[in-house]
DNA sequence: TTATATGCAAAGATTTTGCTTTCTG
DNA sequence: CAGAAAGCAAAATCTTTGCATATAA
């Protein structure tokens, strides 16, 4: 059964490889943010003939294409998810590394009202809000 | 006479080199938002004797002591800018590569919220719009 | 003086690319 | 079959680091 990431790039009329089909798999099957290390060592794990570079590439085309999206958490890697229809930011928790994933309507309205404001029309955005758990305490935030 | 981020870094009681001071003047009469090559390119106009390791070490340093925040724009590269005291954010003009910037109140109380929702301080966030100038037109704004 | 900073060049990490072979449409 | 994709390894970017020398406090 085609994955969901597989039925969108035929519809984008991407040329099916096994390889495309297995990352499609991959993103689709996915709850998390792979880095493009991970989403290889996921898709080897399911065919092993499918090689770094291979993945590379095809994050590209998938990225242009709009059949997923790229993050930055600030590591220095890209991250990516399967593109979706709800607009959705993500909340780092700098304790344990974990993304929490939130939509808020208000959010919406209020940068397109910034954009317009400053005379743009918005094309993409992203926001990314970085915490602590509220119930732990006592992080020094201090310096190095 | 000594420049803001000067002042700022003896203010934090960091050793203050030939170098150091001359990449603190760069930054503090920087408008924009240089990369650390340009950085580099900047500073040696000044004084030839810094070498880009320096300009690396001295940048995460900055960093590191709040006196500068680094950005990040997508393009693989990290930016940066003397810290300063308004909040403020970026909306990217993707035709011309333009960054505005712009402070919002409404989006500060919006953000604080949404992380309390969630259970979390907000120590930290990331906003960035990207948008094309309005009266500019012919774009086709398609895509998913 | 003594710990710290710098320069240089080598090493790391992530991502891209040239070229040959393989495969999709 | 023709043009596009994959594999492999080399290269390109951006950033960090080891070590000897120079410098701030």
């Amino acid at each position: 059964m085609p994955s969901r990431l597989e039925d969108l790039c035929v519809q984008k009329g991407l040329k099916m490889t096994d390889q495309r089909r297995v990352i499609s798999r991959v993103l689709s099957n996915a709850a998390d943010h792979p880095d493009v290390e991970e989403v290889h060592r996921r898709a080897a794990a399911i065919d092993h003939r499918i090689s770094i570079a291979t993945v590379y590439r095809t994050m590209r085309l998938f990225e242009e294409a709009h059949v997923i999206d790229r993050l930055d958490f600030g590591d220095g890697r890209a991250r990516y998810e399967g593109t979706r229809t709800d607009h959705h930011h993500h909340l780092i928790d700098v304790d344990s590394g974990e993304v929490i994933e939130f939509t808020n309507e208000e959010m919406e309205r209020l940068k397109e009202a910034i954009a317009r404001e400053l005379g743009y029309d918005l094309i993409g955005h992203r926001l990314e809000l970085y915490g602590v758990p509220r119930n732990r305490r006592g992080e020094p935030s201090g310096g190095a």
